[in-house]
DNA sequence: CGGCTATTTGAGAGAAATCAAGGATAGTGG
DNA sequence: CCACTATCCTTGATTTCTCTCAAATAGCCG
C-alpha cells in the first residue's frame, strides 16, 4: 500500500477535505517510533550527503546528542502544514513527499525527498506542507534551535545549509517551469530522467528507475491525473524509449531521446 | 511598451528561440547605466525592506562603498540564465520579472520582484533565470563576495538573508500549487489578491491594483495564454468582483469573494 | 483462492489553446 | 498638439488535449 489518499486531482472534484484530513490524522497516531535513544551518526549512510557532512567528529558528537532517529511507516506523516515548526529532519533512508491540499481535496506535491535531504520548510514558525512517508523511511529529528546554534557557530554547516536551500530553490523553480509550461510527455520524461540520475547504467545503456511512489503521487507531483500519467507512460513505452516490467519499475532504453524530450530547456 | 517579447505560450508554438535570444541580447546593449558612483543608502526608500535593513549606520557605510546603483530601462535585462553569477541585486524601485525559456520559446515567469526584494538566484555560480525589468527600475548591485562577507560577519544580515530565502521558497511552493492545480479563475484571483496586499483600501472596501506588466507576462507567470487571462478577467468583471478602468489598472470591488476564489486553500 | 487496491484502457465531455480579426492604447514623429 | 503606426488587448469560432466517468485487468496480502 503506497497511497492512503485517493487521487483528488480534478478542479471540479468535490470530495470532502475534512474527511480526508481526519483520515490522515488517524493514520498519524499509529506506529511511528523512535528507533534509538541517541543515533549512531558515525555509521550513518546519509551523513556524507546530509546537513551534518561538514561537522568534525567532535562537533558531530555534540550534535548527535540533540537529535533523535525516527522510523516513519509508509503513509504516515512527519508533520503537517500549519503545525508549529519545532524540528528539521534529515532523511536517512526511504522517501518523503511534501504535499499541499486545496480546500476541495486537490493536491499538489512539491518535492520528493530522499537520503541526505533536509525537511522542515517553515515560515513564521509554521510548517508549509505535509511531509509524508512514501515508503517506510528513517529520519533524524533536529530541533530548530540546535540547527540554528550550529549554523551560527560552524561556518561549514552554514555553507552546507545555504547550498541546500539554493538547491531547493533551484529545484522548485524548475518544477514551476514544468508545471506551467511542459506537456504531459515532457513532464514524465523530465521526471524519469531526474530519477535516473543516480542510477547505474548497464553496458547497453539501460537503467532501471525504481518508483517508490504510486501513480497518484506522480500525478499530483506533475500536475496531471493518474490516467494521464498511465497513458503517457504507455505512450513512451510504445515509442520504444522504455520498458515497464512492473508498475513500480521502469527501464529506460533510450536515454538520449528521453532526455531530449525532457530538456526542451534551452 | 511593456513587453519586448511576444507571448510564446503554447506547447506547440514552434517559434525560433534563437531569434528571440538574439533580440534580447540586442536590447541588452543599450542604455542601462550607473546612476551614481556611490549610493545614498541613508535616504533609500527600499532600505527598511531590503537585505541591508539589519545593518547599523557604520556597517551600512562600509557596505555601501561596495555597491552600485543601476537604472534598468523597461524590457532590458539585468542578467540572464546560464551567465556566470557575480552579483546580487536589491530592487530599489520598479519591478523585475524572473523568466525561464524552453527551447521552442515557451516561457515561464517564476516571480515578480519589487522594492526591497533580493535578486540573483544562482546555483553552482550560474544564474538560474533571466532577470528583466517589467518597467523602468532601479537596482543595487552587490558583489556576491561582499554579501557573503557581511553575512558571515553580521548576524543580523544572516538572519535577514535567511528569512528572505525562506520567503522565496514559500512563494515558489505556493506558486507551484497554483500552476499545478488551480483553475484559470483561481489563478487570476490569487494573483490579484496577492497584488492587492499592499494596497490601501478605500472606505467602501475597494482597492486599485496597478499592473505594471502586460497580459503576456501575467499569462507566462500563471501558466496560461494571454487570451485566457483576458477572458478570465472579463469573467470576474462580469461577476461583479472588479472593475477594469484601463488594462493596467484593476479595481477590486469584492475583496471577500475574490479571496474566497483565490484561497480554496485549506 | 478471494477481496482489495492500484493500474490500465476506453469513450465522451469540457475547458483551455489555437487561429483569426477587430478595437483600444501608447509612443512617435510631423 | 494631433495624426499615425505598432503593439497590446479583447472577443469570437474552432480545434485539440486532458480530464472525467466507467469498466476491465493486474497485483498484492491475508
Amino acid at each position: 500500500m503506497f497511497d492512503t489518499l485517493k487521487a483528488r486531482n480534478s478542479p471540479t472534484a468535490k470530495c470532502n477535505a475534512q474527511i480526508l484530513r481526519f483520515e490522515r490524522q488517524e493514520k498519524n497516531t499509529v506506529s511511528d517510533r523512535y528507533i534509538m535513544p541517541g543515533s549512531p551518526c558515525s555509521s550513518c549512510s546519509a551523513r556524507s550527503k546530509a546537513i551534518c557532512a561538514g561537522l568534525s567528529d567532535d562537533e558531530m558528537d555534540g550534535f548527535s546528542r540533540n537529535i533523535r532517529t525516527r522510523l516513519i511507516k509508509a503513509g504516515n506523516s512527519i508533520y503537517r502544514e500549519f503545525e508549529k515548526a519545532n524540528y528539521f529532519y534529515t532523511v536517512v533512508s526511504g522517501e518523503i513527499r511534501l504535499a499541499n491540499l486545496l480546500g476541495d481535496g486537490r493536491r499538489q506535491l512539491t518535492a520528493f525527498k530522499s537520503a541526505g535531504d533536509l525537511l522542515g520548510e517553515h515560515n513564521g514558525g509554521i510548517y508549509q506542507s505535509d511531509a509524508e512517508a512514501v515508503c517506510d523511511a528513517v529520519v533524524c529529528q533536529i530541533p530548530i534551535k540546535i540547527l540554528e546554534k550550529y549554523t551560527n557557530e560552524v561556518p561549514a554547516m552554514r555553507v552546507t545549509l545555504n547550498t541546500k536551500m539554493q538547491n531547493e530553490l533551484c529545484d522548485l523553480r524548475h518544477h514551476a517551469i514544468l508545471l506551467g509550461r511542459k506537456t504531459p510527455i515532457e513532464k514524465i520524461a523530465t521526471f524519469l530522467t531526474a530519477r535516473s540520475e543516480n542510477c547505474e547504467w548497464s553496458d547497453d545503456d539501460k537503467a532501471e528507475v525504481v518508483l517508490t511512489m504510486g501513480r497518484s503521487d506522480i500525478a499530483d507531483f506533475l500536475g496531471l491525473t493518474i490516467e494521464t500519467v498511465s497513458r503517457t507512460i504507455t505512450k513512451l513505452k510504445n515509442m520504444g524509449l522504455l520498458l515497464v516490467p512492473t508498475s513500480h519499475s521502469i527501464v529506460i532504453t533510450d536515454q538520449a531521446c528521453l532526455k531530449r524530450l525532457a530538456e526542451n530547456e534551452q
